[in-house]
DNA sequence: CTTGACCTTCCCATTGTGGGAATCCCCATC
DNA sequence: GATGGGGATTCCCACAATGGGAAGGTCAAG
């Protein structure tokens, strides 16, 4: 089939089928025009491509989750290990901006927000320390 | 001062003082050989910017807090504005990464992690919805 | 045979940061 | 005065993932 019934199949955009070509994700034929042409098998990498990248797995994860993915021999222990570094990592970037967060909403919270000038956001980004 | 020592006592890169530059943050006097030259007032915007990239503000929403920040006659409405929405991005964003993590730590619970290839994280990401 | 929808490749932009090259400048030492 | 080291300048490239758009080839229906 086409790149376009592809990305309506797949739900992932033409122009990102053919970037994850590009990262060797995902190798379809090609016919004598030169159009892509995409198997069953190619639908399944690319749906997914677009679950691991709905968890935020970085291309480089979801390259080695397709290479597990297709050994009949895995052992589970390697999935399980990328995932859970990736959850160590979404959970420390969400932590830290939850505390970027949290010391805004304080600062906030002490800031009249009416006409006038005075602001401790101001006053807290301005320290030299 | 040079951009050297500026980069020291603000703790922002040199690298980066010049794209800030670019990005009309910063407007540093020039020597007659072309060096920069920073006054004291740079450095507190320098820092000022710094403190501001911390906590995470895109480089737009810095470049309104240092207008803020130099209005004699601003409202604090404003900076609040900013700041507040800054922190609906950033739980919204934090709460996305906390949910996809919550999910794949949901899957590697259930996967065995050990020497057999079953992994309900894969199979998971293998369905076609 | 034209038209419109689709495909191809290639370049550019984003955001913020850093690496590195080529070139120039300043100061101190021999 | 020459030399050397450390710093300055600008310019290009890279990252990760995505999208926009141009210039051109292809196919199918009218």
């Amino acid at each position: 089939m086409n790149i376009g019934e592809a990305a309506r199949r797949s739900g992932v955009s033409a122009k990102m089928i053919r970037h994850y070509e590009t990262q060797g994700l995902v190798r379809p034929q090609r016919l004598a025009n030169g159009y892509r042409d995409y198997a069953e098998a190619d639908l399944a990498v690319l749906r997914f491509i677009r679950h691991a990248r709905a968890l935020a797995f970085p291309l480089e994860d979801v390259r080695k989750l397709l290479a597990l993915w297709g050994d009949r021999n895995r052992a589970s222990a390697d999935v399980r290990r990328i995932a859970l570094a990736h959850v160590a990592a979404l959970e420390s970037k969400a932590q830290a901006m939850q505390a970027m967060a949290a010391s805004l909403r304080h600062l906030a919270a002490h800031c009249h927000g009416d006409a006038r000038p005075d602001c401790p956001i101001l006053d807290e980004l301005e320290k030299s320390s």
